[in-house]
DNA sequence: TGTTATTCGGACAATTAATATCCGATTTAA
DNA sequence: TTAAATCGGATATTAATTGTCCGAATAACA
């Protein structure tokens, strides 16, 4: 039981492009060496952040990714659930009905409590995630841990983004 | 993101052996078949139950698994983590050190907050099923669903259990 | 308006983890 | 003492994650 790498990077992905003004977009390329990451597989994780409408983004020159609403509206279950799905984490096989006792399907629409309670469980740990945005996440960058470091962030995003198309 | 099998199956296993008489077990086989599962795997689930100490395994003929300790002490919680391991779901690989900007490992004592969250999610998924005993689970075994499937169980565990050694 | 450079998007391998299995080590009953 | 029975860890197989590639689409520029 682990959580895709992918969760990370499309976390932090996504932290970065809090800082974009307005009209401007990043590229997969520059947000997948700005973090050290293979490109094709950041690439990846924005195009599921894109599908489930996270962000928005532009093809062709000068093209690139932004968020497609406030962070203070996207929420760290959003993009948990971008990347892993939506799915339960505990799948239940209702292995109740099989064997020499077991239950048969009519008697089984309630669901089995072990999976009821894992439900519970779930549950707990995705309102978690969704006490979380974007914009508190975005904290950690603007309470930079070393002076200069905020104006490095600042100095990178501008030799990195372009002015996007007019197009939406 | 899934929860192993294992987990299902070692649940529904625990639950059976509640029903053990004193001084009974339950062989691997036996669980297994019961719930028509994989034998070995099954066995391999019931390994783990055993390191962890929620479940004593007697050795020989006439050997079998039991229930280490009362079934009010067993949590959902610790079974899962018997067989998924306690490590973190999240793993932090502390990008933020990486690329143009990252930060000196001196910086980086403190957790970065996307780990922070995450931390705090798993810790609510931890004590939601921290507050499930295996007592609690066993309900559902008394409250067959079907006239006749408690003594079903019943003549079952009869059939499978022998008397264990008297050496603990 | 055509051409070209640039970027996203989905299809395709390689690697790792989960699943399933087998055989030896150990213990107990007879 | 013997032999049957059971657990325990080492070993294959399958699925999922991770990583890569090339075509489709778009906008800039001449």
């Amino acid at each position: 039981m682990q959580i895709s790498k992918g969760v990370e990077w499309a976390a932090h992905a996504a932290v970065m492009m809090i800082a974009l003004p307005e009209g401007r977009g990043l590229k997969a390329e520059a947000l997948a060496r700005y973090h050290e990451v293979p490109t094709a597989y950041m690439a990846k994780q924005l195009q599921a952040l894109s599908k489930a409408g996270i962000v928005q983004s532009s093809r062709g020159a000068h093209g690139g990714y932004r968020l497609a609403r406030p962070a203070t509206d996207i929420t760290l279950w959003d993009i948990t659930a971008a990347i892993e799905g939506h799915g339960p984490v505990f799948r239940c096989t209702e292995i109740r009905q099989n064997g020499p006792c077991g239950l048969k399907r009519k008697d089984c629409k309630n669901p089995c409590q072990i999976a009821s309670a894992f439900a519970v469980a779930e549950r707990a740990f995705r309102d978690s995630l969704k006490t979380v945005t974007l914009a508190d996440l975005g904290m950690q960058v603007l309470q930079g841990s070393r002076p200069g470091h905020l104006s490095d962030v600042g100095n990178w995003l501008d030799s990195e983004t372009m002015p996007l198309s007019d197009k939406t």
